[in-house]
Parts: structure tokens; sequence; C-alpha cells
DNA sequence: AGTCAATAGCGCCCCCTGCTGGG
DNA sequence: CCCAGCAGGGGGCGCTATTGACT
């Protein structure tokens, strides 16, 4: 069926290296305008057979296509990856696809004339300022690689188009719906899988110059490694897709590492997880408030702020929390007395780490918190705040007795133990009984402060 | 995939304190 | 001297987010 289609052979895509199995990318994705990508499920025994089946290159040879078979390690070798998109539009954001991360094609369009499936390839290769991208139509006969026992190679050149120093390209899909295509050798009654978006890695090798010949290789994943394959998929994650995400050497035990942060991870369901806090994607509302949260759990103990629930109690007082780390910091402060982070520089220990940085900004007299208004800046966001009412002429604390305004809690509860010492207890002197409003005052009797 | 605990971090508010200046 | 204003150091909690481990 395919040879009837063959009409112009691209110079191009002249050399079709035979298929083989390279286990190094994998990615699942879902993207907001629908494109995804999956993982291949075959099992390595189908890959290995359909590998050494030569099925593949031979259907290739029938199909007019001179088959070259390149050595695999050849310098000049290019990465391609083949991401399948729905084309909704005429226009495609390339940024909004999460797979083409290379920087260089921020700011891609493909110009599309048709809706419907295709393939957006990007080459990763060292001559980046020749950096191509395809847009490749697929026809509905396309089935998933999985599916495929025979997969016939169409290469036509008509639509290869360079990107342009801005990195600008437009490529009419409708013409490149003769630039590659697909097709099953066979029929196969599986029809869900046809709209299975699925990821294909396209190996390139530069062929003769003069000619400009790529060598192509299309490959498929090895299952056992895709058990690891991230399924990260949001725009915003883009640039973690790179393929060095997921290497590793036959042996060697996985990591992956994030390409947008220094995150590594040793087991793929930590990357998915971690990918996702690199998008915007907070799927879980809160009825109450309209709040949007991450995770199930993260909604769920928010929930119970709003219906008071705090299950997790302290065995030694009355407190509850909503969060066991709410617990556990209770009871380090009024029981334990636990102080993990301790200063360097003196004998101060903390519970909380932010309180040591606080602290250590005492010793090192940094202030980061400027004030924009005057040359005041603060050793903690809450001074600054604090400081900002001067400027504000904010009095949030009121007497209850003669409704004075105060600025600060200690200052109006001073002006109390002072204003209104018959309503209030005031400090007795340890060592002459006098009576004073602070503690501090001792020292304007002259006193040794207790 | 879901869950939980541990951890991290920021924010908010509080307390206590020391210093200062005006009345 | 009294008192309010203001800043420094620190305690404690509220809440969200992330991550490792486990099921």
């Amino acid at each position: 069926v395919a040879a009837t289609e063959i009409s112009v052979l691209s110079e191009q895509f002249t050399k079709i290296k035979e298929l083989e199995l390279m286990p190094e990318k994998g990615l699942k994705e879902e993207e907001k305008d629908g494109a995804r990508r999956e993982k291949d499920h075959r099992s390595p025994s189908e890959l290995e057979a359909e590998r050494t089946s030569g099925a593949f290159q031979d259907s290739v040879l029938e199909e007019e296509v001179e088959l070259v078979l390149a050595p695999s390690e050849e310098s000049e070798k290019h990465i391609l990856t083949l991401q399948t998109v729905h084309f909704t539009s005429e226009a495609v954001e390339l940024q909004d696809m999460s797979l083409l991360s290379i920087q260089q094609q921020e700011g891609v369009q493909v110009m599309v004339q048709q809706p419907g499936p295709g393939l957006l390839w990007l080459e990763e290769g060292p001559r980046q300022s020749l950096q191509q991208y395809v847009a490749i139509s697929i026809q509905q006969e396309l089935y998933s690689l999985q599916e495929m026992e025979v997969l016939q190679f169409h290469a036509l050149e008509e639509n290869v188009m360079v990107a342009s120093e801005d990195s600008k390209l437009a490529v009419s899909l409708a013409e490149s719906a003769g630039l590659i295509k697909l097709q099953e050798g066979q029929e196969k009654n599986q029809l869900a899988e046809r709209t299975k978006e699925q990821l294909f890695f396209v190996e390139t090798m530069s062929g003769d110059e003069r000619s400009d010949e790529i060598v192509l290789t299309i490959s498929n994943l090895n299952v056992e490694e895709q058990e690891d394959q991230p399924t990260a998929g949001q725009a915003d994650a883009e640039k973690a897709k790179s393929t060095k995400n997921q290497r590793k050497t036959k042996g060697a035990k996985r990591t992956f590492h994030c390409d947008v942060c220094m995150f590594t991870a040793s087991r793929m369901s930590s990357f998915n997880r971690h990918m996702k806090t690199h998008t915007n994607e907070k799927p879980h509302l809160c009825h109450l408030c309209l709040k949007t949260f991450r995770t199930v759990t993260l909604l769920r103990n928010h929930v119970n702020i709003h219906t008071g629930n705090r299950p997790y109690k302290c065995n030694d007082c009355n407190m509850a929390f909503v969060t066991s780390g709410e617990l556990v910091r209770h009871r380090r402060y009024k029981h334990t007395h636990e102080k993990p982070f301790k200063c360097s520089m003196c004998k101060y220990a903390s519970v909380e780490a932010s309180k040591l940085k606080r602290h250590v900004r005492s010793h090192t007299g940094e202030r980061p918190f400027q004030c924009c208004q005057c040359s005041y800046a603060s050793r903690d966001t809450y001074k600054l705040k604090r400081h900002m009412r001067t400027h504000s002429g904010e009095k949030p604390y009121e007497c209850h007795i003669c409704h004075a305004r105060f600025t600060q809690n200690g200052t109006m509860k001073t002006h109390i133990l002072q204003k209104h010492s018959e309503n209030v207890p005031k400090y007795q002197c340890p060592h002459c009984a006098a009576i004073i409003a602070r503690k501090s005052d001792l020292r304007f009797l002259g006193l040794p402060f207790p």
C-alpha cells in the first residue's frame, strides 16, 4: 500500500538505518494542546523479535529507499525525537510542546493548514545553526509502533525546512503530509490504539554532505527501561525533557535528573512527582474557599483547617494540630525541648531552621529586608512589616480600657500596666519589693537585674 | 497511585527587652 | 521622671509545599 504513495524521495532521507533498540528515552506527556507522549509497552521479547526480524529494513528496501547500515557509533550523530501532536489550530507554538525542550526552538511556530494528528520532529544535533523541524502528518493508517511488524518508510523532501536564524519556521502540514509516511504493513484490529499517540525516536546521522543525506534510525523503546520513564508532561517543565534526564549505563543504577532544578531521583515515580512541581497544575479544589492544591493530601489538610479537624493531638497537653509536622514542632518547643539547629558561633539552638537563620543574621549583621521609604532594613520580614507602621501611622492595638491605640502590642501592654495599674498586676522588685510596670524598669531603681 | 511522616520554608504574631525623646 | 514609640532577639504556631518511604 505504501509503495503506491511513494512520489519523491528526499535527498535528505535517502538512507535509512536499521531499526534498533534505543533505551535512552521515553516520556509520557500530556499537553494543554493535546500533545502527548507515551511509552512503548511492548515486551523486550517482542522488541527483540522485531529488531531481529529485519522486517522493517526489508520493507524499506521494497520502497525504493536505499538502505544503508550506518555504524551506530558514528560521530556525527543526531538524535531526533518525534512527538505526536494533534493539530487543532492553525498555529501551534512549539514552546507549548513539552518534548521540544531545547532553548533554540523557543518561539518557533509550526503553521499547519489542516487539523489532525501529526508528528513534530526536532533535531538536536551538532549543527545547531541548522536545527531542523519537520512536521509530519500521520494518516489514518498509522498505528502505534508496537503493532507494527512491518514499517514502511516514505521519505519526501519538499517540506524539510531548516530553521532560520531566529529559529522560526513555518511548515506546511498539508505539504508535509507526503514528507514521511508510516504505515502498517498489515491490518490490525486495534482501533483503540489508533488514537494512542506514540513516542518514537529517530536517530539521524549526516551522510554525504554534498548530497545532504541524513541517515535515519527509527528506534523503539526498551520496555525494561521504560518502566522507569517519567510521565511528566507540563509545558512549564519542558526543559526537563531532554534525553539526558533518563540516561544510564547498562548495569548502573538509574538516576533521573531534573533539568529545571538540581533535583535527582532514583525512582521514576519520584521524578514524575517532582516534575509536577514545575507546573502550575493544581487540580484539587477546596469547595469552601476555591483554593487549589497540587495533591489530595494538601487539600485534605486544608479542608481540615476549615472544619477545625485537628487529628494530631499532643499527649502531653491539650493542643492539637492539622499536620503531623506541627505536632512534632510543638512537642519540641513545649515538651522535648529538642533543638536540632545549632548556631556555630554561639550556644544558640533552635527548633526551627528558619529561627537559626534569623539568629545568624544577628552575628553577620545581614539585613535583607529593606524599607522602601527610608534607610531602615530589617533582619526578618515581620520586623520590616512592623516598621512600616511608622510610615503608615497604623496603630492596630487598642487599649480595651481607654481605647488608646498603639503600633505595637507590647507598647499597649506596657500602657495598660502603667496607666491602668488597678486592673493588672505589676512586677515586684525581688530586692526591695518595689512595684514596677516593666521588669526592665528595675534598672531605674539602680538595682541588679533579676 | 495513594498515603503518611518528615522536612523545609515562609508568614504571622507574640513576648521581652533596650533605647530614645518629648512632655 | 513618666510614658509612648520603635527596634532587636527570639518563641511559638499556621499553613503550604516537597520528598522519601511504604503500601
